[in-house]
DNA sequence: AAAAAGATCAGACCTGAGTCTGAGGTAGTT
DNA sequence: AACTACCTCAGACTCAGGTCTGATCTTTTT
């Protein structure tokens, strides 16, 4: 039997990684060769370690995993990315892919599916869940230069008023602290739901939340 | 050796479930002897294979772990529930033990503690995690004033609306989600934005997402 | 120079959100 | 038995939020 595929395992969860890796551990040609809990420590590992595949949670503390793709590309640009995930919205693949990851899978993948994607990574090959690849498919199709990301269809201006109303702000107190007549920003509000095809604020402050535009640590 | 504590797994992530079963067939004293990937589900494995132990998650889609650990223990009042969450937060805790957990323990627990907390639970005994302990212990001593989080004012039911406020849904998809009528949710938002001193949905949306009583990962 | 995109603002309009008052039912406590 | 806390619901009311139409100004692209 030729050498065993090595992977490293990124996921904050150490109860994942450990599952992962004993999971893996039952199968004779994919081998856990490191582990790390974030971004920043996958990069070290990865170094000591040239995986030929690493598993990668997108969203983690600190750096996420696109962050942590495009880091340990830097380091090792040969190694097989792909990004797991428990989204189901495709907000994040294209940032993804972008960034150098091979496939882009959902956590709730059966494992068995989850090897042949290590498989198929190391050949060479792209998984992508076919829930995903039905949109990404169809994201490529209409527009070449399309949106990575939900937000760049949101003016700079947009953005200010969203990141004020993520804070609970109303249309008055988001003029005041940008300066504006509470219209203006009622328009800004009209475009930004328009655009991300959402219904009122309290739904846009969740978004921007669950998209990460604000974060705890932000105030 | 004795016979082995027969465990059964609850959990909507097939890569959870499939890592645990993993990790603990590597273990002699504990076989996993069912899964379910929802709590309708969890009900009638438990009531085939008499476990001594489940491990549920807290957050699954359609029946949660706390209404699924009361159902369990209807058909089986002797199995020993564990509740496993992400979250660091006390909020759910005591609805959880209410309804019958023994063991409240966080997933980024390592899983040698894991499987410590399976034998104990075999053994009557409740694991808790320290971070949790600590609140618990201070909400027991009648803790006359003091509120650790500004979520402790709000009763279970408020925080049930306030998570799906936090989610961007209306009123009215409110009352339909919890089966209620919109003026009753009305009601709860009144009072949900006095405990918390906010002003309107909104700010408890942002507040919720700050706060961490929402995840990205929850969906 | 013309076109396109963005930022600013206004008036008119409708509706969901939130408050206030009041009330019936249940469960647990004293 | 009385009390308290919670959940439930209703009517009436006010107002911020959001839409629609339409406008001026600036900057950038073509």
């Amino acid at each position: 039997m030729a050498d065993p595929i090595k992977v490293v395992l990124v996921d904050d969860h150490s109860m994942i990684r450990i599952g992962l890796k004993a999971y893996f551990d039952t199968l004779e040609d994919i081998q856990v060769v490191g582990e790390a809990s974030s971004g920043e420590e996958a990069v070290s590992v990865v170094t000591k370690t040239h995986p030929d595949v690493i598993l990668m949670d997108l969203v983690m503390n600190g750096m996420d995993g696109v962050e942590a793709t495009l880091q340990v590309k830097k380091v090792c640009p040969n190694v097989k990315v792909i990004i797991l995930t428990s989204f189901h919205e495709d907000l994040h693949i294209f940032p993804a892919i972008k960034a150098g990851a091979i496939s882009y899978i959902l956590k709730d993948v059966d494992p068995d599916d989850l090897a042949c994607a290590v498989r198929a990574a190391y050949a060479g090959e792209a998984v992508i869940n076919p829930r995903v690849a039905a949109r990404l498919v169809r994201k490529m199709q209409g527009n070449g230069e399309e949106s990575p990301n939900p937000f760049s269809e949101l003016t700079d201006r947009e953005l200010d008023v969203l990141r004020l109303v993520a804070q609970g702000m109303s249309n008055q107190e988001i003029a005041d602290s940008l300066v504006l007549s509470e219209k203006t920003v009622k328009t800004h509000m009209t475009n930004i739901l328009s655009k991300l095809h959402l219904k009122d604020r309290t739904q846009a402050a969740a978004y921007a939340w669950q998209q990460g535009i604000v974060r705890r640590d932000q105030g």
